[in-house]
DNA sequence: TCCATATTTTTACAATCGTTGAAATATTGA
DNA sequence: TCAATATTTCAACGATTGTAAAAATATGGA
């Protein structure tokens, strides 16, 4: 992964109604969430939801799909597991000789 | 690891520059770098790094220590530890059911 | 002590971000 | 087609961020 692909996730990922998003689709699977559903389950405005939807979408950590006059919002596993490959390579290299459990 | 400390870490990595920093900390080891190294290292300001050491050292993801008139800093192995595995734990739970390789 | 070196703090400013009301768009059912 | 529902886009705003020059602080050596 490419380190501007990364720090476009870490940043995503790095705020908390974001994170608390991603976290509810992390916890709905592959079947995903309506993203009005999203907005009443956190508390916010719909037009809130949107833009962090959007972020999230534009990382690739999330995708949509329409379903009726719904969007269903689901997380990207692949992508998620690209990040932790990418921390665990980049940012724990010195860990085999210094003790660090990755 | 609680949420916030989630966030402030995930902020304070989604930064082009940080994340440059913290990468040559890692490579440093243990052993770590001076902050002037690394500001010739990646071509910013002295003040510039100084404000980016500060944020990620309020993340706990690094230390600083005095040694003489250089300041060296190093990668806090633990923490960094502590946010993969919070990432791990909170991002990829539906890992198992469906496939995640996590 | 005085000077040179290393780093941080202060200050300022442009750029980006997070939020939300209002308007626009898309879909379904009557 | 029309009304109702779901979501996104637009517009505006205050808040936060990233940058770096200038000043302040800290350390070691002469």
């Amino acid at each position: 992964m490419e380190t501007k692909s990364a720090v476009r996730m870490l940043a995503a990922l790095a705020q908390e109604t974001r994170l608390a998003v991603f976290r509810q689709l992390v916890e709905a699977g592959p079947a995903g969430r309506a993203a009005g559903e999203l907005a009443e389950a956190l508390g916010c405005a719909p037009a809130t939801l949107s833009f962090h939807l959007k972020e999230l979408s534009n990382a690739a950590l999330i995708e949509g799909r329409q379903d009726g006059r719904f969007v269903i919002y689901a997380a990207n596993f692949a992508s998620m597991n690209a990040l932790l490959a990418f921390m665990t390579e980049n940012c724990c290299r010195a860990s085999s000789a210094d003790g660090c459990g990755c």
